[in-house]
DNA sequence: TCTGGGGTCCTCTGCCCT
DNA sequence: TCTGAGGGCAGAGGACCC
């Protein structure tokens, strides 16, 4: 005798609308219903977020902020505070987690909650998504669309359905809300573009247009084999599941970060390893500080250099035990630095650390053992930064007059603001 | 049009060891 | 001692997501 089949589960896509937009507005109300953009207003910036007055011309996230600019320039160009967006997106996730335990935050402005378990106390899913709705609406003056579906894919793809749009006459309300009833979940997905799956990007709908591919159904109606050996086992087996509304992935409430890394593109671009190296340690340090924040330690080092025309190389080395701490982070990236030739002219440099571990695990090195070592030193940085500002310390090398400032993280979200802030030289 | 920053996951290749 | 197969791991890069 077959177990009985498991009930339905009940899986929520929340998604604010216009999220960085949007709490800009609450500040600054007089500048609603007009076009707005929030994100890097530089020539290398890029636009974070766009009103739905905005996105009318045309204008949309990760697109060029110059290109932006010529296709509205009455909009009103605003340069983004990350830090700002992380304290509403906490107070936002935090009422999600007084629905249930069960909160995954996928971005400061995106979160799945699984509620199969809260449906006794608070009624059907949903009921729950447009309670959640409402309490973000009253809260914080925001508005978010919710998809209600029994997987994280179609839950997802629900929640666009439930999203305003943009329209010659402005923008057009969403129905907030949308549900795909269990046993729906193939009429809903299939006649959506195939783009709209998650894990189909540019080059992997490149792949299935040869096939004739535009919808989601059309990748349904291809057999695995020739979705994997067009696009890889994995990939191929995994949109053929997602093509039949196959998606057993859970709702994962903790998840350890498996990287932690900065990286910065500059004003203008540089052509020699002495101000590379300066900022390569500026950014093991602000790596380094973030690693001991949350407590972790890794022993890959890869340093990541885009050039001119941006070819991008990445180059990693593994050290012996896990590294937390700035100097050992830095020279580390400075060895790899050191192989690259930055002639052709370096646009960006990133650091990120990996194979990540509690930091408490990280062993003590021979500089440990032969007395009061930086790691020690560290956490009176820390605890500096913590009272006085990321400013008030860091490596010799960068601080100072005229020196380059710490990093701090989405400090450069979207682009350098302005040309060469840092001092840094161009040719 | 000319492309940010923070990530994750996958594939391929080369090396080392058995 | 040499050779090949296979596994594990590190390194590099590509694709994708928000």
């Amino acid at each position: 005798m077959s177990a009985p089949a498991a009930p339905p589960r009940s899986i929520l896509h929340v998604d604010m609308d216009a999220f960085f937009v949007s709490v800009e507005l609450l500040r600054r109300p007089e500048l609603r219903g007009l076009p707005v953009v929030v994100g890097g207003r530089g020539d290398r910036g890029v636009v974070a977020a766009a009103s739905y007055e905005a996105r009318h011309y045309g204008i949309h996230s990760a697109m060029p902020s110059a290109l932006a600019r010529r296709l509205c320039p009455h909009a009103v160009f605003l340069p983004g505070d990350h830090a700002l967006y992380s304290e509403v997106s906490d107070r936002v996730m935090a009422l999600f987690r007084s629905v249930t335990p069960l909160v995954e935050p996928i971005s400061l402005d995106e979160a799945f909650l699984d509620v199969t378990g809260a449906l006794r106390a608070l009624g059907p899913a949903p009921a729950i998504a447009h309670r959640l709705r409402d309490e973000v609406r009253s809260t914080e003056g925001l508005t978010c669309s919710v998809g209600v579906a029994t997987t994280k894919m179609v839950a997802k793809l629900a929640s666009e359905a439930a999203k305003p749009k943009a329209s010659p006459a402005g923008p057009v309300l969403g129905p907030g809300v949308h549900v795909v009833e269990p046993g729906t979940e193939l009429a809903f997905l299939h006649p959506l573009p195939a783009r709209a799956l998650w894990g189909v990007g540019p080059a992997t709908f490149g792949r299935l247009e040869r096939f004739g591919v535009r919808t989601v159904g059309d990748i349904a109606e291809l057999p695995e084999a020739t979705l994997v050996s067009a696009l890889g086992a994995a990939h191929g087996r995994h949109l053929h599941r997602l093509a039949h509304a196959v998606d057993e992935r859970d709702v994962v409430a903790e998840q350890r970060p498996k990287s932690i890394g900065h990286e910065e593109t500059f004003a203008t671009d540089r052509y020699e390893h002495g101000p590379l190296a300066r900022e390569v340690v500026r950014m093991a340090d602000a790596v380094a500080g973030r690693l001991r924040r949350h407590e972790l330690a890794g022993r890959t080092v890869t340093l990541k250099v885009r050039f001119r025309d941006f070819r991008t190389i990445t180059r990693s080395i593994t050290a012996p035990s896990p590294l937390d701490d700035g100097p050992a982070i830095a020279r580390s990236a400075r060895g790899l630095l050191d192989e690259v030739d930055p002639s052709p002219g370096v646009r960006l440099v990133g650091v990120s650390v990996s194979g990540l571990v509690p930091g408490a695990t990280r062993q003590l090195s021979l500089e440990d053992a032969a007395g009061p070592s930086w790691h020690e030193a560290s956490g009176a940085i820390d605890a500096i930064r913590e009272r006085f500002g990321d400013t008030a310390i860091g490596p010799a090398s960068i601080v100072g007059p005229g020196g380059l400032r710490p990093a701090r993280r989405g400090e450069q979200q979207w682009g350098p603001d302005r040309p060469d802030r840092r001092g840094g030289e161009g040719r």
